[in-house]
DNA sequence: TCAATTTATAACACTGGATGCCAAAATGGA
DNA sequence: TCCATTTTGGCATCCAGTGTTATAAATTGA
C-alpha cells in the first residue's frame, strides 16, 4: 500500500512489491489472488460482518434502516484507520484497473444484500425486487463513500445515512413538515 | 461475437479474432480499445441517445418516469436484435473479465444520469443526491437486464418499468390503494 | 496521369499480470 | 536425526495491451 500510495498503482509492478517484501514474485500471488486484491485487503471479513449484521436485524426495523445500520457498522473504523480507508477508496475509485476489479467484489456484496432483501420483500434473491434493491443499496453505499472521500471530512456515517434516506424516500424532494430535520 | 459465443470469451484470444477476420492482431486494437470493447459494441452511441432523451424530458414529468422512459427508449431493439443483445448481456454478466470492464463503462452511464439528476434535484452532479440517484438508477437498469436475461422471456421493458417503479416507491410493499400522488 | 502526402495496416519487440510446474527450502513431528 | 508435509520461489509460458516502424493503400494536388 505504501508503494501504491507513493508511486501509483499502475507504476508499481508486482515485482516491485515482491522485492520490497523480500519475497518472490510467485509468493505474492500465493497470498493475493491478484494485484488488485492487495488493495481490497480483508474485504471477505467485512462481507461476513455485513452478513451477520443483516441476519441479526430485528424484523420490525424498516428495510433501509437495517441496511444503513449494517453498512455503517461494518465500516466503523477508528480514527487511525479512516486515513488508510480513504487512501484505499481513493485508489479503488480513481485507478481504472481497480474500478474494474471492484465490480467483481461488489457482486459478492450484492449477493449478501440480495439474500437479506429476499427475506424482507418476499421472493428469491434472484427475483427482480431483491436484485434491484441490492443494486440500489450498493449504489447508495458507494455514493456515500465517493462523496465522503471527495469532500475530505470525517462524516462517513452521515453520508451513508443520507444516501439510504434518499433511497428509502424514493428521492422525493426536500420533504415537507417532518420531525427528522437531520437529512435534507 | 460468433467466436465468443462458440468457444467462450476467455478461450478466444485476440489472435484468434484477428485470424478469423484475416487481419493483423495490431489492427484489431485499432478498432477496439480492448478485447472487452468488442462485446460492448456501440455503447457510446447508446450513451449519446440516453443523454438526448434525458435532455428532452419535460420538466413536469416525475424523475423516475423520465429515467424509465429514457432507458426503455435507448434499449428498444427489434425482435432480431434482442437475441444478439441477450448474448451480449449474458456474456457481460457471466465472464469475470467483462464484469470487471463493465464498471468502467457504467461509470460513463452514471455520469450522464448524474448530470440529469443534478438538474432535477438541485446541486452538482458530484453531490450526494445526484451521485446516489445515478448509482441507484444504474442498479435498477442492470437489475432489470439481469432478470430479463435470466428468465428468457421478451419483456425487457416490463422489467425496466418494475425496477424503476420499485426505486420510485422506495421499495415500499405492494402498495395499498394509491393513485400515484408523486411520492410516498 | 503522376508524384506527394497522408492515413491504414501489420509485423516486431516489449511490458506486465497471471498460471502451471517443479525443485529447493523451511517447518514440524516422531 | 530422519521423514513427511508445507511453503517458497525460480522458470517457462500465455495473453492483453502498447510503442515503434516499415510498408501498402488511399487521398490530394498539380
Amino acid at each position: 500500500m505504501a508503494l501504491f500510495d507513493r508511486d501509483g498503482y499502475d507504476a508499481t509492478t508486482v515485482d516491485d512489491i515482491a522485492a520490497a517484501l523480500g519475497i518472490g514474485r510467485r509468493t505474492v500471488f500465493r497470498y493475493f489472488a491478484s494485484k488488485a486484491d492487495i488493495v481490497w485487503g480483508e474485504f471477505d471479513a467485512e462481507l461476513a460482518r455485513l452478513d451477520r449484521h443483516l441476519r441479526d436485524a430485528p424484523d420490525g426495523e424498516p428495510l433501509f434502516d437495517c441496511l444503513r445500520r449494517a453498512v455503517v457498522a461494518t465500516n466503523h473504523f477508528g480514527a487511525g484507520e479512516l486515513g488508510e480507508l480513504r487512501v484505499r477508496i481513493r485508489l479503488i475509485e480513481s485507478v481504472d484497473a481497480l474500478v474494474a476489479h471492484s465490480a467483481v467484489r461488489y457482486a459478492e456484496w450484492r449477493r449478501v444484500v440480495a439474500v437479506f432483501a429476499a427475506r424482507r420483500l418476499g421472493g428469491e434473491p434472484d427475483d427482480l425486487p431483491a436484485e434491484t434493491l441490492s443494486r440500489a443499496a450498493l449504489g447508495a453505499a458507494t455514493a456515500a463513500f465517493t462523496c465522503w472521500v471527495r469532500r475530505g471530512d470525517d462524516n462517513l456515517s452521515g453520508d451513508l445515512d443520507q444516501a439510504f434516506e434518499l433511497l428509502a424516500r424514493g428521492f422525493s424532494l426536500p420533504e415537507p413538515p417532518h420531525r427528522r430535520s437531520a437529512a435534507t
